[in-house]
DNA sequence: TTGTACTTTCAATCATTTTTGAAAAATAGA
DNA sequence: TCTATTTTTCAAAAATGATTGAAAGTACAA
């Protein structure tokens, strides 16, 4: 394959991950594209590259800048920025845990703890099945949360080689 | 709080969940409300409670039997249909994890390998960034891959314990 | 059969999100 | 300061996605 056709395809495949999980194609797409780029990109580049306008070019690098997955540049003696991505992707995917964590994971947390002391008889099926349902999320939800905290702190090789040693322990659900 | 406001909350609270996920709002509403309801209900019972028309509960209702995560039950003597959530929270998590795994994951795990064999001189810059990128994000998505692999095959308790161990055992990354 | 009680479908409509592009604001240099 | 260049903003337009509702389909009982 040519390098501008697996470039291609590669932003199109990052755009559409990002859409079906709640984050904007073009976002996507711009931080696929400054991630496979050697050098860094002014906002026209950009423009040219994904055919899009500038005000969109701009609104979605602040975006990806607010995230903390790209960052600006300014090259000697030229006034227009350029922009490149943070290109460890275990940096990366630290950062977009961070965020969402933060945007999401924890107002649900937030939620189901508000949620739980409702009025009137436990006993009371409605109240039951309620509370039951819950509980149990809360319980998962939080787990999920204390894992991504890990993963968050951990060192890359370290982290993985616990995961993968851990998945490969496989003593078959006991 | 009241049941009826708690209810609501948590509903609302789903939905927006969801919709920041890339599921459909009105599907994670349904189900919420399924996941909470003692009893299955209607087509007409779900309408009613979230306020949506005959044809959006029942196509929501469709992609959550697709997704494992309702099913049907025949009441005897009657003739509509009744729906309910399975209410094991371990169970959902595992099933939501099979489909967007199958979904999503593997389709990129695809692409991201389709592209790793560019043409061309592999010293180039461009091709050097491309296929560093290409890798170090298959690395890493293939290792959340088998994660979850190995979330989906294991027994609830025994996955919890392993992974809050693990989590406490911060050896603050070495 | 026919009528009834439901479910499913889908074109049209509505709502939300994204994108555009031109004007305004900012910035750097002369 | 003023001018040239670049970035930012934001109302309007376009695109996308969700919802409606009425018609078609289905299954059952009489």
């Amino acid at each position: 394959m040519q390098l501008d056709e697996a470039k291609d395809k590669f932003i199109q495949a990052w755009g559409s991950l990002g859409s079906n999980w709640g984050i904007n194609r073009t976002m996507a797409q711009v931080h696929a594209l400054l991630l496979i780029s050697a050098e860094s990109l002014s906002a026209e580049d950009i423009m040219a590259a994904l055919n899009i306008s500038r005000g969109n070019a701009n609104m979605n690098l602040r975006a990806l800048i607010d995230w903390g997955l790209v960052k600006k540049e300014y090259r000697a003696g030229e006034r227009r920025e350029y922009f490149f991505a943070e290109k460890d992707i275990w940096q990366v995917a630290q950062q977009v845990i961070v965020e969402r964590r933060k945007r999401e994971l924890k107002p649900v947390l937030k939620v189901l703890e508000d949620v739980r002391n409702v009025e009137g008889d436990p006993e009371q099926a409605d109240i039951k099945a309620f509370v039951h349902t819950v509980e149990h999320l809360g319980q998962i939800v939080g787990m999920a949360d204390r894992f991504l905290e890990f993963a968050v702190s951990s060192e890359k090789s370290w982290f993985m080689e616990t995961i993968l040693r851990t998945v490969n322990s496989r003593v078959q659900t006991p």
